[in-house]
DNA sequence: GCTCAAATAAGTGGCGACAATCTTGGCATT
DNA sequence: AATGCCAAGATTGTCGCCACTTATTTGAGC
């Protein structure tokens, strides 16, 4: 039975070890939007072999996190302004409705669950682990639609949150004050488990939508201008 | 149907042509839910290797569709009582959604799309083509996505229309009054097209929300009682 | 007659090799 | 000097074979 997993990792188990590990390292910004993936390489890295690899990527460009280009590769996907705005429109959409659900069933354990990740974004905060806090926040927004009880949707919001990771990645406005933005969400995420154990579903909500607002409006999605003129001028200058 | 440019589809596109014929077949009902998808089976079918074959497997089971057992084989999903209920939720949570976009944006081309695919449901109806029917409603509510102009909530919409096909062919409540629930939707569709283009979005919205709950209604999905009570009010009495 | 077990068959999973295609570098031409 | 072209290298796509797992059937024992 479980030989199966401890016997080689390199079989079929072996590809969601892939997945994994390719996940992670978007959500940590560690794989930069139009990063090639080659198959060869991957498949020395993780040890197994090209098909496996195949599959993972497959699996990943079905959720638009990367994109296949026939016959020339698989890049780390580069989500257009537009697709980044709905993106964030369909994360309104989904957590205040999954922030909706949790309030109707709460319960000591789903508050401590919560408590305790967030404090995990805590510690990560204040070691200075910048990535692993990304990380940690995109994962209590999981945890939400998890504790709410709503598998389908979650899975939505499964992949949504990890392109947000690469919308993020391209868009964020100013690197500088990393630090800073750093320490809002932390904020958000306690604040929110109050008014949720508060049974106070629309302040809950109001919470959510304006907690993803605020990340929304630290990016630069404004339409950049044509770039031919920019050349010309450019050229000109 | 015996497409002798097999040759051509084997290169490139053609995992996609084998993809939207089982879709299809799942959306008609062609395909009945813990149907085996035999990998040899299919290859005859569509003309293709084993490996087109797999990867579409590999795409229909990431979306739900089909869920596939290790090296035991493929097979069209069996969703759940609590899953189909979230599928439903989901759906009246993205598709009010989009209504509400699409009644921001109207214009008279996107109202002759809908009414003439009104129109062919009409059709199909009237020719007593029920399967042909029940495709052309599904679409029916993916072309507003579409016109909505939303990608990714529609992409998600795709999906889950096409579990909720799935869900319809598992838990019809009784097969005999197809006829009469038949003819409710058209008429639905048409008066959500009518509430859009007087711009009356709350009207709208809650057209579509009775008219998804008007099909979950239709739908057997009280849980069963346990059987261990039953077999011993079995024995009692 | 029934149950269980072993052998056989069937089907999937994975791996390697070959073919098709794209990219890159150099070269000739304008 | 810039551009178009061609060839070599590199990378992906596909096919066929073999190993492993699972389902089925058959046979023996109770």
């Amino acid at each position: 039975m479980n030989d199966r997993t401890e016997k080689r990792t390199v079989r079929s188990g072996g590809t969601e070890f892939i997945y994994d590990q390719i996940l992670g390292a978007i959500f940590e910004r560690k794989l930069q939007p139009g990063t090639r993936l080659k198959e060869e390489e991957l498949c020395e890295v993780f040890g197994v072999g090209r098909g496996g690899v195949r599959k993972v990527l497959q699996r990943l460009a079905h959720e638009n996190l990367v994109e296949i280009i026939p016959n020339s590769g698989a890049f780390i996907a580069k989500p257009s302004i537009k697709e980044s705005k709905e993106v964030f429109q369909a994360r309104r959409l989904i957590e205040t409705e999954l922030v909706k659900e949790l309030c109707r069933q709460f319960s000591p354990d789903k508050r401590r669950a919560l408590e305790e990740h967030v404090a995990h974004e805590q510690a990560a905060h204040d070691a200075g682990n910048h990535n692993l806090r990304i990380r940690l926040s995109g994962e209590y927004h999981l945890l939400i639609g998890k504790l709410a009880d709503k598998p389908v949707l979650t899975e939505f919001l499964r992949e949504i949150i990890s392109r947000t990771s690469l919308i993020i990645a391209l868009y964020e406005r100013s690197k500088s004050v990393k630090g800073h933005v750093g320490s809002a969400p932390c904020m958000d995420h306690r604040a929110l488990i109050d008014s949720i154990e508060n049974g106070d579903a629309d302040q809950a909500v109001q919470l959510m939508r304006d907690h993803l607002l605020g990340i929304e409006n630290m990016l630069d999605l404004e339409p950049p201008p044509k770039e031919t003129v920019d050349l010309k001028s450019l050229f000109a200058g």
